[in-house]
DNA sequence: AGCGGTCAAGTTGAT
DNA sequence: ATCAACTTGACCGCT
């Protein structure tokens, strides 16, 4: 079993930056560029550094933060690549990182956040949602991530209506975004029993997060879904583990622990060829602790 | 140098 | 009707 940190860390001194939309308008259109070329070098450069760790760590699996190239798609401040001074530099350290994943086997994927809405009545949300997506693809496809996971978005009073919305949406996709799409089931929308029939029949592969369906149960079992999830992919499977705040009976157990308990690890998972991204607090701490918990089970 | 308010976006459900 | 929760810090303006 693969485990994949998400994002971050807790100790290591290995940060992404980030910058917001306000400060970037105040600045001169150049000195704009140079600020977001400053921030895509560093980002290239922390990415490599996250993946020389999670090598050295035995870390399998990296999930790369959205906002890699802040603001990319931003109505007032976004921007191109090629924008940027010294962009062919910038990608180029992408690229680097793509090589370094392939060569040492770090599986690198995408999770666009919230605001990524296909199943939208709104077409100006679906259109900036695609807008964004193509740019977390091209990213992708330098740093060679194979899976662009996301939610299938709101209910609006009706699902089986918001996912035809959605098959439609996603068979008009190109490429780049289309061979990378998975839909996750969430915590209190669409269950894994909602999803399944739609990732089956189009090839969209499911990411099972199964604390989202402990969170919110839908009549079937860790084990169905698990073996149902796991033939939606055509590669190795991409699943989501978690441990709740204050246990399962706490008051809120969708909020995530700052490490994984074992108990909540399917036994349905062992002995799986499967990555499983770790969605623990404590990041690289919990995949750590996760993993020497596996290792001496063995 | 350190502190704290603020940060693009959508949707749901708790208050 | 409003607002926190999603991910969770990092940034930037101010002292």
């Amino acid at each position: 079993m693969r485990l994949g940190l998400c994002c971050i860390f807790r100790e290591e001194p290995i940060k992404f930056r980030r910058t917001t939309a306000a400060y970037l308008a105040r600045q001169a259109p150049a000195d704009r560029r140079q600020y977001l070329a400053d921030i895509a070098g560093a980002n290239a450069a922390a990415l490599k550094a996250a993946l020389v760790y999670c090598r050295e760590n035995g870390i399998g699996a990296f999930r790369i933060n959205s906002q890699i190239l802040p603001l990319k798609t931003h109505p007032a401040v976004g921007y191109d690549i090629t924008d940027l001074p010294g962009h062919a530099d910038i990608r180029a350290g992408f690229e680097a990182c793509g090589r370094f994943s392939r060569r040492h086997d770090i599986r690198t994927s995408f999770h666009p956040d919230q605001f990524i809405v296909l199943s939208s009545p709104n077409p100006d949300v679906v259109r900036r949602s695609i807008a964004d997506l193509a740019y977390q693809a091209e990213v992708a496809e330098w740093v060679n991530a194979d899976v662009i996971n996301i939610h299938a978005g709101g209910a609006y009073g009706d699902k089986a209506a918001a996912l035809r919305r959605l098959e439609v949406v996603v068979e008009r996709l190109p490429p780049a975004i289309r061979s990378r799409l998975t839909l996750e089931n969430d915590d209190r929308t669409y269950t894994p029993r909602d999803l399944l029939p739609l990732c089956e029949q189009i090839g969209i592969p499911l990411v099972y997060d199964v604390h989202h369906h402990r969170c919110r149960p839908d009549g079937l079992s860790v084990a169905d879904v698990t073996a149902r999830a796991a033939a939606t992919w055509d590669r190795e499977p991409l699943f989501h583990l978690s441990s709740p705040l204050e246990g399962w009976k706490g008051a809120k157990p969708a909020r995530h622990h700052d490490y994984i308990d074992p108990a909540d690890l399917p036994v349905e998972w062992l002995n799986l060829e499967l990555t499983v991204d770790v969605e623990a607090k404590a990041k690289e701490l919990a995949v750590k602790a996760l993993r020497a918990y596996l290792d001496a089970g063995r």
